[in-house]
RNA sequence: GCCCGGGUGGCGGAAUGGCAUACGCGGAGCACUCAAAAUGCUCUGCCCGCGAGGGCGUGCGGGUUCGAGUCCCGCCCCGGGCACCA
């Protein structure tokens, strides 16, 4: 009996694939002047399949196995069902893993990432991923850089990026600033130090341009209801009122954001967060710099915990309340937060939790003016705080109307006393994307005395990079040093200028990557219009949930831009979003502090690309983490070793050629294997077609393989038995083909001469699903008693006469009176008995 | 605290309101073998019973239904996200 090689298949298809190219496809039916080069047969309907694209570092490890053996199956299961398939691969090559570990090893970023890019290619090919490489680039070279160079222009000519000094997180690890999202919890994403605050002057991205439609336009998204959720909750929006409080002393105006302009009555003091700017004129007081300084110096985790007591500092001041003219104190309170709203609040401590406490703390006066309904109630020290809605009181003109009824009335009359207005506000702030690092793209923009800012003109890029020895960060740009390169002249007058020696952060690289790969060769623009309209969006985007947030709104916020500035046609960039399970090891998740690692490498090498690929999807559903065991593995590869070698003897008995993708139609009288590769096909289809179901798909194939084996034996002795049984080999080769490509491959060819990928996918026939006769389920009070043999299409009074016929059902009704009698056709009897 | 997931055999997991535990792992046995591996076949939720058979079983407590793992109400536990956002 030969073996199973797994290592010899692969390495022949591997081989064809590459040789053929057979994974590329051309773009002409895009464009409108080349309609016919792609020949009458290319199909128009199209499917864009795209994995996120990966960080090179190191070697691919078995997350990226998981993402690729989702979106392969996808690809090819779609190709077969006659798309036009774009499945492309990539590297998002800049950014500061890559320069960190380039720092510790003294080896230039560039040189460590081509190695892991060269790497990550090699096991690609291995694993047989369906690629079309004519589209594949880094983001760290130039032909790719220039056009994201070209994007910040376009952008900035819109004032859509733009620079101002801001209080910025700062690593102090790092060396270098963050956005927002990605200090997460007060601490560097990427190494976990504390982040600071530090004022600076920084390139911003516009995105709360964008704020509402990056929101409202969820809703149309195929996407995780988690992951939309939690793009709805860090894009924050709240509805509300800007009400003014005036400092009389001072003769200031103080406007305050609130969501509840229907407490207003209710304000008993008014606080400034510490970082406010007016918060030293009010009160310059020894006590309040030093909270001011404290505050300010504090980690924002630290600061930000909710459960600390609240702490302050009074100011001496007052404001006027607009709607009944008391005038209120004015406290400074690190509770209160710079960044959102107006830096200022009116505190309800009757109806807000946090100015509750504060109220508490500080002893200040807690008025009731909603009164929480009936039932609810109790003493009003029991029920205050209440943020609930009720009957206004102690509201003056308003007592007695319920709060949400007389909200917008009070909004209308503080903005007819010029005291207010509606107010939308959010939590999303401008993205942050200048970085003081070596190792990103350059920011194409000049800095002339005489002219100000000055973009480096469309025909001047890219701006390069250049090569410089000490890229360690310093706490300014390393490129800063580069000065033949800083120092240029203006674009417009040509005096003396200097280069921005920020570069910008790497979520930038990755927010038009896609739009790239439509038309990856393309010299003269970034993209063709039509080819990019005709590609876009990605019908399945595949990827792991760390990027719910960050990526996937950068990417939509890029696409909606560029969509305003003419340049798409689209206005979301993934129709369909798939987040992927974490592979975990011995229930943990893979680290090197934990030693748990395994490389996907090992079992590639051992058992087989085709084993790693239908094991990591086999092990469970797709979309949860998923524990990899050995035992697992084994249990796979035994399965596709069963199905080899079942085909290399179903091959050496027949003569080859005939057998099947036709469907079998003329192969005799159907047999139960017959059915059962029908049953196969049918459920192979919808689990992949309907559902991301590929651990049930793969386990129909098994269950189609073992059925195969127990017949065989009776079924090679005839020869309609022989053509059945090579029809369900063959078809069960074609359905393993997009979880195993080159066994399914190896199967197919085997026993039909053809190749898998270049015929249709089978398509299951209804007549032969259902059998012709079923297992009738009979019940008695809703418990199986009895399962009896019944005609396909049998009558309501039929199945009944059949179950009364068993004798287990008449034992168990034994004199009992039968009060009901439910017939589910073609299933089940229950006799209801009393 | 709020918002999402999830809780089913020894384990990973299957089940349009209709046979709970498909498929795989692990375990037991048989065949082949001098033997072992490999391979093929059979059995494998728990309890009572020699057996036929019966009872109990999807985190807990209720409910709807002829019938609930699945739907509804109230809890418990695990995982993830958000969280002083006015």
């Amino acid at each position: 009996m030969r073996r199973y090689e797994p290592s010899e298949i692969e390495q022949k298809w591997q081989r064809v694939w590459a040789d053929e190219r057979t994974w590329e496809v051309s773009n002409a039916v895009a464009r409108r002047d080349a309609p016919d080069e792609a020949g009458d047969d290319a199909p128009s309907d199209k499917s864009y399949v795209l994995e996120m694209l990966p960080y090179p570092s190191g070697e691919p490890h078995m997350g990226h196995l998981k993402t690729y053996a989702i979106g392969d199956a996808l690809a090819h299961f779609r190709r077969r069902r006659g798309q036009r398939v774009l499945h492309p691969m990539g590297y998002d090559a800049f950014g500061l893993p890559a320069e960190n570990h380039a720092i510790k090893t003294n080896r230039h970023p560039r040189e460590s990432t081509e190695a892991a890019i060269d790497e990550f290619r090699r096991q690609f090919r291995s694993w047989g991923i369906s690629i079309d490489w004519s589209r594949e680039f880094g983001t760290h070279e130039p032909d790719y850089y220039r056009w994201t160079q070209w994007i910040f222009l376009r952008l900035f000519e819109r004032g859509l990026a733009y620079r101002r000094e801001a209080a910025v997180k700062w690593c102090p690890t790092d060396e270098t600033v963050l956005a927002n999202e990605q200090a997460k919890d007060g601490v560097c994403e990427r190494c976990g130090t504390p982040v600071v605050a530090r004022q600076l002057e920084q390139w911003f991205f516009r995105i709360t341009a964008y704020a509402d439609r990056l929101l409202d336009e969820l809703d149309g998204l195929d996407w995780p209801e988690h992951v939309r959720t939690m793009q709805r909750n860090w894009i924050g929006r709240s509805h509300g009122a800007e009400v003014v409080f005036r400092c009389e002393e001072l003769g200031t105006d103080y406007p305050v954001f609130t969501t509840r302009p229907d407490t207003l009555f209710g304000a008993t003091f008014f606080v400034l967060a510490p970082e406010h700017p007016d918060v030293l004129r009010l009160n310059d007081s020894p006590e309040v710099h030093a909270y001011v300084d404290r505050a300010i110096s504090e980690t924002p985790e630290e600061r930000g915990s909710e459960l600390r007591e609240k702490t302050g500092v009074p100011l001496g001041r007052t404001v006027t309340n607009p709607v009944n003219g008391e005038r209120i104190p004015m406290y400074v309170a690190d509770y209160v937060l710079m960044e959102y709203g107006t830096g200022a609040i009116m505190a309800v401590p009757g109806h807000d939790e946090r100015d509750f406490e504060f109220a508490q703390a500080f002893e200040l006066p807690i008025r009731e003016v909603i009164r929480a309904p009936a039932g609810e109630g109790g003493e009003i020290v029991d029920r205050l705080p209440y943020t609930g809605d009720g009957e206004m009181v102690n509201s003056g003109r308003f007592d007695g109307r319920h709060n949400r009824e007389a909200f917008e009335e009070i909004v209308e009359w503080l903005a007819g006393e010029g005291r207010g207005r509606r107010a939308v506000n959010f939590r999303l702030r401008d993205w942050l994307l200048s970085r003081q690092r070596y190792w990103g793209c350059p920011i194409p923009i000049v800095h002339c005395e005489r002219c100000g800012l000055v973009p480096v003109p469309d025909d001047q890029l890219p701006v390069e990079l250049p090569e410089i020895t000490d890229y360690a960060p310093k706490g300014r740009s390393p490129l800063a040093a580069a000065t033949d390169w800083v120092e240029t002249s203006c674009p417009r007058c040509d005096g003396p200028a200097r280069r921005e020696t920020d570069t910008m952060d790497t979520f930038v690289d990755s927010s038009w990557y896609f739009l790239r790969y439509c038309d990856a060769r393309n010299d003269d623009a970034p993209w063709d219009r039509d080819v990019v309209d005709f590609w876009m969006p990605v019908d399945q985007y595949i990827g792991g949930v760390e990027h719910a947030i960050l990526h996937l709104m950068y990417a939509r916020f890029f696409t909606k831009a560029l969509a305003d500035l003419g340049h798409l046609g689209f206005e979301e960039p993934f129709a369909s979003l798939f987040t992927q399970g974490m592979i975990t090891r011995a229930g943990a998740k893979m680290s090197k502090s934990r030693g748990n690692v395994i490389s996907p490498r090992e079992y590639v090498e051992r058992f087989g690309a085709d084993t790693a690929r239908c094991y990591i999807l086999y092990i469970g559903p797709p979309d949860q983490d998923a524990d990899w065991s050995d035992e697992g593995v084994g249990g796979i590869h035994r399965f596709l070793s069963r199905l080899w070698r079942l085909a290399d003897e179903v091959a050496a008995a027949g003569d080859g050629g005939e057998a099947s993708a036709d469907g079998g139609s003329h192969l005799g009288e159907p047999t139960a294997l017959f059915r059962k590769t029908h049953w196969a096909i049918d459920k192979v289809t919808a689990d992949l077609g309907e559902r991301f179901a590929f651990n049930t798909a793969i386990a129909a194939v098994i269950e189609l393989v073992n059925d195969a084996y127990r017949y065989r034996d009776e079924l090679a002795a005839t020869p309609d038995g022989a053509a059945q049984l090579r029809f369900a080999v063959a078809t069960a080769g074609s359905l393993i083909f997009p979880f195993a490509p080159h066994l399914g491959s190896e199967v197919y060819e085997l026993l039909t001469g053809r190749r898998v990928w270049e015929d249709p996918w089978p398509e299951a026939d209804p007549a032969l699903l259902s059998a012709e006769t079923f297992e009738l389920i009979v019940q008695v009070n809703g418990k199986l008693r009895d399962r009896v043999a019944a005609p396909a299409g049998a009558s309501s009074e039929e199945q009944e006469r059949l179950a009364l016929a068993s004798e287990k059902v008449v034992a168990q009704l034994d004199g009992a009176q039968i009060v009901k009698t439910v017939v589910v056709p073609g299933r089940l009897v229950n006799f209801v008995v009393r």
